[in-house]
RNA sequence: GGCGGCGUAGCUCAGUCGGUAAGAGCGCUCGACUCAUAAUCGAGAGGUCGGCAGUUCAAGUCUGCCCGCCGCUACCA
């Protein structure tokens, strides 16, 4: 098997608030379990991210606590690294939009498309508010709804009536920044002929293999819908300024074709990091490399259409293999989001969980299919029931026999029986399963065939009984705790991408080194090995009451 | 309103191209074992697959309608 360049794109959070679980769990864990994956296998992985420091919603946090958007991103960044550490996801490079890396990406992204013919000029009417001195996003006018009379109308939407508004039909409307009554004022923008793209995007579309249904079915559905023309600038400071001087000052482009932009921008900042400023192009410009986008279901478009289109118009650069977008995590039904501020801070659960325990728990909840559930019981649920009692245990009781019986030295099997064979078979298989389920970004899936080694290897033990054998025969014991051995480290690399520092501590224990990185392949303990300090794994969680 | 998705055992979820008597984990009941963090192993009970109608030799799996929940609806991210 060749190594393989795979980009793994992670989606760009704004630095505009705390995180929550829903995010990790949607976006983030996700991608560092398949990234670990990949490298095991022996890819040649490139996990990259960063802060989105240009988002409508930082400027408008930044009027309101009345300080600049660069101090909300000086707080939110360094946090988000926090987290990164706190939860053992590793990226290659967690940057943020405001370099001026990104800054020369983007522009030179941008007369790329003016160079190919994908931009134009021209001119609509926007509500502007004079005592702000700014134009308004549709979302910032606020009026009486034309249609229910509902006197705090949106401009893009009526929360009362729930339709869908133009913010020039809007009866009285008024700017929520400053209160007093928008005037419409021309301004001239670049647009990006999007349209031109409603043929290839469907056709590309139509040949991808292995997606995800619903983000398949969605994306197709949209550009099968048709897809229009959509300004590429805005009337913003606060962003990327246009690489073009035509239409004056005070334009930027949208940040959300400049956000998505990271991925490519990122490489190329690690390139420059490793002092090796073309290294970027073996993952972007070789079509063997591939690239793994992972994203919440609400950045669909942006990912699988959007972001596709704009390469098209740029040429010479890799589409997405695979968007595997993820659905929502729902805390006793409700969606975790910053806006709705359900579901608490990362910290809770840090305060709570080892890390090992937290990402098992999460992966074995990942909402690949559906929305999905998750509660401080399921986690506390997962870790006692599963980790602790199931492999935990696994682990500490072979440690523990053959400590008893064998000095902790590991025994040279002797003449293995039927049932040794189909154990090992099934060791191995434990690890080419999982890996299977891996290579179809199936992580949940994968979590649960790892931890079926483990029980396999509890199965093996209960029928051989190695504590009875020894009264009578303990070279035979020496072989049966052998066999269970190479069941663990087997569960052990399966585990790794999920649980990598526990994994790393149990095959270090059964004398297996990590150093050089975990290999996706049943490794052998050999005879005479010492067996390791390893205290328990994992301890039991209790959530006082006072926590539900 | 439009588009899309979801509704499968007490709980959280799997169910590829429609096809042998509907699955997993946890929980529950019973049994076994005692090396191990009272952990482990085995067996069993438990579902008219949201509702109604239709297509088909055959539907959880396709079609229509209904009920409930959710997302998106484009310059909001």
């Amino acid at each position: 098997m060749t190594s393989k360049k795979v980009l793994v794109a992670v989606a760009w959070p704004y630095a505009q608030g705390p995180l929550h679980l829903g995010h990790i769990a949607g976006a983030y864990l996700p991608p560092d379990i398949y990234a670990r994956y990949r490298r095991a296998k022996g890819d040649d992985v490139l996990m990259v991210s960063g802060s989105d420091v240009h988002g409508t919603p930082i400027t408008v946090k930044a009027d309101e606590l009345g300080v600049s958007p660069a101090d909300i991103v000086g707080k939110y960044h360094p946090e988000f690294l926090t987290y990164w550490d706190d939860l053992d996801i590793e990226f290659d490079l967690f940057t943020t939009t405001g370099t001026d890396t990104h800054r020369r990406v983007v522009q030179d992204f941008f007369l790329k498309l003016l160079d190919n013919g994908y931009l134009y000029t021209d001119t609509s009417e926007q509500f502007y508010d004079e005592k702000e001195g700014r134009f308004l996003p549709d979302r910032y006018v606020e009026g009486t709804c034309p249609n229910c009379e509902y006197p705090h109308a949106r401009g893009d939407q009526c929360d009362n009536c729930g339709k869908t508004l133009d913010p020039i039909d809007l009866i009285d409307p008024r700017s929520k920044f400053s209160g007093t009554r928008p005037v419409l004022r021309e301004t001239e923008h670049y647009y990006w002929k999007l349209s031109e793209f409603n043929e290839p995007l469907l056709e590309w579309l139509n040949s991808r293999e292995g997606w995800r249904p619903h983000v398949l079915n969605f994306a197709i559905g949209m550009v099968t819908e048709g897809l229009h023309d959509r300004a590429f600038t805005r009337d913003l400071e606060w962003g990327v300024p246009l690489p073009v001087d035509d239409l004056g000052p005070g334009k930027s482009i949208y940040v959300w074709w400049e956000a998505v932009m990271g991925y490519l921008s990122a490489p190329q900042e690690w390139a420059e990091a490793q002092g090796t400023p073309d290294a970027w192009k073996a993952w972007w410009e070789d079509p063997d490399a591939e690239s793994y986008y992972f994203v919440g279901k609400d950045n669909i478009p942006f990912h699988a259409i959007y972001w596709p289109a704009l390469l098209m118009g740029h040429g010479g650069l890799n589409l997405p293999t695979d968007v595997p977008a993820n659905q929502y995590v729902t805390f006793g039904g409700k969606k975790a989001s910053k806006s709705m501020g359900v579901g608490r801070p990362l910290s809770w659960y840090l305060d709570r969980f080892e890390t090992d325990g937290l990402r098992y728990a999460i992966a074995q909840n990942l909402p690949e299919t559906n929305d999905t559930d998750l509660d401080d019981d399921e986690i506390a649920r997962r870790i006692n029931e599963e980790l602790v009692a199931t492999w935990g245990n696994l682990v500490n009781r072979v440690v523990s026999m053959t400590g008893r019986y064998f000095d902790g030295v590991v025994q040279q099997h002797g003449d293995l029986a039927p049932e040794d064979e189909a154990a090992l078979a099934r060791a191995a298989a434990t690890v080419v399963d999982t890996g299977a389920l891996l290579d179809d970004v199936k992580l949940r899936g994968g979590v649960a065939r790892a931890m079926q080694g483990a029980q396999e290897a509890n199965a093996y033990l209960s029928d051989m009984a190695p504590w009875t054998v020894a009264k009578t025969d303990l070279p035979r014991a020496g072989t049966i705790l052998w066999v269970a051995s190479q069941m663990i480290v087997s569960a052990a690399v399966s585990l790794w991408p999920y649980m990598p520092t526990t994994s790393e501590a149990v095959l270090e224990a059964f004398g297996v080194s990590t150093a050089d990185g975990v290999a996706w392949r049943a490794p052998t303990v050999a005879a005479g090995t010492t067996l390791g300090e390893l205290p328990p794994l994992f301890s039991k969680v209790e959530l006082d009451d006072e926590d539900s």
